[in-house]
DNA sequence: ACAAAAGTGTTTTGACTACACCCATGA
DNA sequence: TCATGGGTGTAGTCAAAACACTTTTGT
């Protein structure tokens, strides 16, 4: 099959061949004041025309499949740097009403307060909602929306990945708040900071909030270090 | 694409299309003796003749995904009654030497003392290896097994799943051993015993070993109403 | 002063560890 | 009677839960 692209350098229109029948479609989780959210993309034409959907596209014959995820989300947030992991296949028979294609799902977790300042998004008809704001997607998005919720749930509590939802510099309140948001809990105050400081994860920039109606918390950051040493042979964090 | 296939009912070979570019492969955990085992089958054809590799095959045009490995299980081992999950696809472009194909990564964990006794098994080059038995696979078969095998480990401390790989009746030491061998750590007898007995998923069955050298060893069977419990909400085993 | 969130301290409970020890059975 | 694994008991340690409390800042 040949599909159409807009070549980066260039900004011309090139033809590429691309996979048959397979397509690949990712979740993007941001988060903000509290909420945790995902970015969808307003079909613009065919039979799902008005409808919202899971940002997604083709793969490229040449092209891995991790590749052509980091290549949709770049051209959708112009993004580089995110967090990024495939979730699995997704093939019901009956799943795209136009014939047989399997699509492979990736959920990525961007920084929205970074990418707010910066430029991306040209896609006029690209728009956040928090979870309970999402209706009834095209396909078989919403499953694999759920799914994805439902994998993060669990992934988060074993590695710090859902750190790459929130900003450089962050206060305790604001992972503390992430966690009770993605988890659906309620958590103690005194507990969680402990719980989070004896992990030797943070960094205390020796920063305070300002213009806060209230103490101004410390700011921290990650320690790369440990956090990819956490990463890599997991945590546990049974919240 | 028409691909041949031997019909279940009347054992005649017939025609069906299946998908182009897209495989599943199947990799099948056994435990035995204390080894953790997979099941891999000799390429008797093609330019990957004489090497071995993990059962796969193509995805019929009308099936799920997950239907194609239950098919492809069944026809190599006979066995209906399997746990299995999807790992993940995989998509180097590389990956195969002969074209484009994307392959679908699914791992199974089966019981091997009940298969044994059944039938099963035609394929007469197919072979149990343990993990360190294992060498040198087609394409990219080699990451597919260290990967599913990093996600057995992963899975196997968040729900009891490890214990499909378990004959019906079982005594703690197996299990301990299972646990041991999986996730390649030592064990203390009296702590594993209280942790696993606490979680209240085993019941007894008054019965003993028989014909043992040693004191004969109480057996066990899983409680099905808490092993569907422990898997859905997860259970910790950081044992 | 008050609201709001930052941040500390303390008690209790319960799980996990390490290790000593006794029991049953076949060779 | 010895080896092998089955099975129980217990003291010490450490983490988690619950919650009372003090501190800082803007309005």
């Amino acid at each position: 099959m040949v599909k159409k692209f807009i070549d980066e350098e260039s900004g011309k229109v090139v033809e590429e061949k691309v996979m048959n029948a397979i397509t690949i479609d990712c979740v993007i989780f941001g988060f903000d004041q509290g909420k945790l959210e995902v970015l969808l993309v307003e079909h613009g034409s065919g039979i799902s025309k008005g409808k919202w959907g899971l940002p997604g596209g083709w793969i490229k014959e040449d092209e891995s499949i991790d590749n052509a995820a980091h290549r949709v989300l770049q051209e959708l947030t112009g993004i580089e740097d995110l967090y990024l992991e495939q979730l699995k296949a997704f093939g019901d028979p009956k799943r795209f009403p136009l014939g047989r294609v399997i699509t492979i799902g990736y959920y990525a977790l961007i920084k929205k307060a970074d990418y707010d300042v910066k430029a991306g998004f040209t896609a006029s008809d690209a728009k956040w909602y928090t979870m309970d704001q999402v209706k009834d997607l095209i396909y078989d998005h919403n499953e694999i929306l759920s799914y994805s919720l439902k994998h993060l749930r669990n992934r988060v509590r074993q590695a710090p990945i859902g750190f790459n939802l929130l900003p450089e510099k962050f206060t305790l309140l604001q992972i503390m708040q992430l966690y009770q948001e993605v988890l659906n809990i309620e958590l103690d105050k005194p507990n969680f900071r402990r719980k989070i400081l004896k992990m030797k994860l943070l960094v205390d920039l020796k920063e305070k909030e300002k213009n806060v109606s209230h103490r101004a918390a410390k700011l921290y950051k990650f320690d790369p270090e440990i956090y990819k040493q956490l990463t890599d042979k997991g945590f546990n964090f049974e919240i």
